[in-house]
DNA sequence: TCATTATTGCGATTAAGTCGCAATAATACA
DNA sequence: TGTATTATTGCGACTTAATCGCAATAATGA
């Protein structure tokens, strides 16, 4: 199962580097700008979270979102993170707050998905000229 | 929009009691007996969580689950709280682990939906009987 | 250049959840 | 107790997200 480079990886990975947030699939569809296939796009974001170069959040919507992992240490220290889904600009951000919990030994741990949502802080009520 | 009392409601509600597990409209209706259709089943259950007899959480296989919302004072202090779903025996339960972070105070929450998924005590990996 | 096989496009498919509408039944009130 | 009101239900159609099978394409290494 060797990787090969393609211009789909390519441009599925460029537009998420060009953003801090987590994208959807259709999100990221509408804005590579060059036609790929809705499946294709799946797959590509599927495998780029097996070789975890993504990680994947699922909303209360019901979506699924995915983003960058940072790999400096500054930022590997939070690989469990909340994330803010804003109702109003429908993006979601990875926020830089680690999540803290203990469970019994017994558990084991194979996925941690934590979103918080609302209203971002660029949206907020009090905007008078939305 | 006053309630009315229906079978469904009780029926719904009554397996709920009888756990202390989220469950799936799926699995409700498996569970509960009688003939309820899918779409009322949901219906019913989204009414309960508007009138905050239940909450609802969304977990990372994109599916909701229901579970009752605790009244007692030891209980209410857990508004937010953590959920584990088992990928062995498929349930998810509720965590008596508050769910804390701090955001700057321009966010509005409206939700916070926070999964552990993994392997839950009852299903460890070391059981040799499974 | 050629063979291997990972990747892609396409259409069909699955699954969760919702919606419109007509029929039913819980409630209030005469 | 009868009757009107309207919340609730059943049904089927529908929506959306995501996956899958398969044949065609193309990246890679020899
Ligand atoms: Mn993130
Ligand atoms: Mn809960
Ligand atoms: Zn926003
Ligand atoms: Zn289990």
């Amino acid at each position: 199962m060797k990787r090969r480079n393609t211009p789909t990886k390519e441009a599925v990975l460029s537009v998420l580097e060009s953003t801090a947030k987590a994208m959807s699939q259709d999100a990221i569809e509408k804005k590579i700008g060059i036609d790929i296939n809705r499946a294709t796009i799946y797959r590509v974001l599927n495998r780029f979270c097996d070789d975890g170069v993504l990680h994947r959040i699922v909303a209360d919507d019901g979506k699924q979102y995915f983003a960058l992992c940072m790999k400096c240490d500054d930022h590997q220290q939070l690989k469990n993170h909340f994330h803010f889904r804003c109702k109003v600009c429908e993006t979601i951000e990875c926020l830089p707050i680690p999540v803290h919990f203990s469970l019994a030994k017994e558990y084991e741990v194979e996925n941690v998905n934590c979103v918080i949502t609302g209203v971002c802080k660029d949206c907020g009520h009090d905007k008078k000229y939305d």
